[in-house]
RNA sequence: CUGGGUGUAGCGCAGUUUGGUUAGCGUGUUGGGUUUGGAACCCAAAGGUCGUAGGUUCAAACCCUACCACCCAGACCA
């Protein structure tokens, strides 16, 4: 590609409203410019690098024996009541209407239509496995679009289905997803990991999601420090090897005025936050609909954190997790919420496993501006049910039983799932078996967000001066650079024949053909730009018939003589 | 949705407190000239419904009211 031919659009100065890094150098770089919240349109260096991650996607989806197709972004919303997300989905479902007032939707994701596609066109086990995919662009009305292209409402995704006869086969298919996801990963050179992810509302047994490590992550990523072992925080088991020591302190009640919080309290008291318990009460499950729902006591360690995820799947507990009204506390339970303890509670109590290994610790005494020190489970409060709802922290043994937990912001950039059934029962998706009998095909679904591959790849690789792509996905491989073009008929002939014979050998050159630009700025739009490998020519490298060679990352340059270049970048990419 | 912030030239900003002639600066763009190994210099020029609508006033970018858009934090979210 010759530069006078092609938009390079990039900007001296940071665009006020990007905040993260990989936004504010697709801008500056003129890979994207923005139309409205959350909508991007891909300018010609951007949609380069779109089509690259896109094509190793699709090599290694086919490579795995998926087949492409391409489902539309508008659905009718009878596929969606059939399943029942019209009503579950909330607005981020975008619905819209034809001119016949007839309801559609933009697409979110795409189980709906695959199911639908997958049960007039299969009728038999015969034809199964088979798994199904497509890249495309999805659109949710998210609450608050941020982070440029990270979490835009208008995305693309490639997304995968996939259809089993069995749970067995469904496993299969799986492993060959995760796989196929980790070889995509390092074809794109990300420092990635797969993690143990929830399966969310969707259902199902088994989960996994793939993040990109960088500081700008939304999710947090429990490690073992000597195992394989990856965890999305929400999901990671928090354990805990210490053992209950046999009491040796009296209970007593002592005044604490003013001290309704841990980190207050245990200065007050001179005493470490992991000496003292919180007592969070949320709302249970209602017996009936019309009954009011119960409260729920949860009781963890100070220092910790109450993990919803975990809480909400404990019996008797709510979903979505939500705390109990303040006033609903202080009428039945007769306590302001800064002075809580599982001391004398008529309810239900969950203790968290590090809270329950506690002795002679400090929990609020249940009246207003008094606690209790030298408090041991069974002596003086109720057991409870002790189970795991903390959030893990760094220290913490791994669940695996080999080192400790790290923890690292992640972003998620891909997410398999087994479904199961949930969606081929509710629309009746069977193939007949070798009994010929009717069955329920099992599902897998498997997402990668391609867009956002984009800016995860940024965050991970840029410098003071720009990108810096990884060879797969740049959008040019090769910067050729002359030097007063306008006036050197030796540098014009060099970079002529060079840039036809890249062309011929199938590189990706951005030849800086214009004239009249100053070396300078050339160098600087090429470095913004993210260009891996960049070769200078100029009169003064000819004259000792040499051609400058600097790759993106290095400090300096080499001189490479003419009749060895092709060789020299042949190597590079090898 | 709650809270905070910002809307003035393509981009980055000043001017608004205290209303007053022709709305500025940097950068970018166009033309001309001098330059040419890291965003060069000189000359000239184009480019503005001051977010929108209404109001106050002799006079509004500036004061008042309403609305809109975008950004940030939170909540929410396969």
């Amino acid at each position: 590609m010759r530069a006078s031919h092609f938009l390079i659009a990039t900007l001296k100065e940071t665009p006020a409203d990007a905040e993260v890094v990989s936004h504010q150098l697709m801008l500056r770089a003129g890979l994207i410019r923005q139309l409205t919240s959350g909508l991007y349109t891909w300018l010609p260096l951007g949609l380069r690098v779109l089509h690259k991650v896109a094509n190793i996607v699709r090599e290694e989806m086919n490579q795995s024996g998926a087949q492409e197709i391409l489902m539309p972004v508008v659905q009718p919303a009878e596929l969606w009541q059939e399943s029942g997300r019209w009503q579950q989905y909330g607005p981020e479902l975008l619905r819209i209407e034809d001119r016949h007032q007839r309801p559609f939707c933009l697409g979110p994701t795409h189980e709906e239509v695959i199911t639908d596609l997958v049960r007039n066109e299969m009728s038999s086990y015969k034809q199964l496995p088979a798994n199904f995919y497509q890249i495309q662009t999805k659109f949710r009305d998210e609450i608050r679009p941020r982070f440029g292209i990270m979490r835009s409402r208008e995305f693309i995704m490639k997304d995968a289905y996939s259809f089993h006869i069995d749970h067995n086969c469904l496993q299969e298919t799986y492993d060959v997803m995760h796989q196929t996801y980790c070889n995509i990963f390092n074809r794109i050179q990300l420092d990635y990991r797969s993690v143990l992810a929830d399966t969310g509302s969707i259902g199902g047994s088994g989960s996994h999601e793939f993040h990109v490590l960088a500081s700008s992550g939304e999710d947090d990523i429990a490690f073992s420090d000597t195992s394989d072992y990856a965890a999305n925080v929400e999901l990671a088991e928090a354990i805990t090897l210490d053992r209950r020591q046999p009491a040796t302190q009296a209970l007593a009640e002592i005044e604490t005025p003013g001290q309704y919080t841990i980190s207050h309290l245990s200065s007050f008291l001179n005493i470490s936050p992991t000496q003292t318990v919180k007592t969070l009460i949320v709302l249970g499950e209602a017996e009936d609909e019309d009954q009011k729902q119960p409260l729920v006591a949860l009781v963890i360690r100070g220092d910790h954190e109450l993990n919803a995820l975990k809480a909400e799947k404990l019996a008797g507990i709510a979903s979505p997790l939500s705390f109990a009204p303040e006033e609903r506390i202080e009428e039945e339970l007769h306590c302001k919420i800064g002075s809580l303890g599982p001391k004398g509670l008529a309810i239900n109590i969950y203790v968290d496993r590090s809270a329950a290994v506690l002795s002679d610790f400090v929990c609020g005494a249940n009246k207003h501006n008094y606690h209790l020190t030298g408090v041991n489970w069974g002596r003086d409060v109720p057991e409870g049910e002790v189970v795991d709802i903390r959030n893990v922290v760094v220290g913490d043994p791994s669940p695996c039983g080999s080192g400790t937990l790290e923890i690292k912001c992640g972003i998620e950039v891909g997410h398999i799932f087994q479904l199961g059934t949930k969606y081929s029962d509710a629309m009746n998706a069977t193939v007949l078996d070798e009994n010929g009998k009717a069955k329920t095909m099992a599902m897998g679904c498997y997402g990668i967000g391609i867009t956002r591959i984009i800016a995860a790849a940024i965050e991970q690789n840029y410098d003071d001066n720009g990108i810096i792509w990884p060879d797969a996905i740049a959008p040019f491989q090769i910067a050729l650079i002359p030097i007063n073009l306008h006036k050197s008929a030796a540098v014009n002939e060099q970079c002529e024949a060079l840039y036809k014979e890249f062309q011929h050998q199938g590189y990706d050159v951005i030849y800086m053909d214009e004239a009249k630009a100053r070396l300078g700025v050339m160098l600087a739009d090429t470095e913004l730009m993210g260009i891996p490998h960049r070769l200078i020519v100029g009169d003064r490298g000819l004259e000792n018939g040499t051609i400058e060679y600097k790759g993106r990352r290095d400090t300096e340059s080499q001189h490479i003589t003419i009749d060895t270049i092709i060789p020299f970048v042949t190597t590079l990419f090898s």
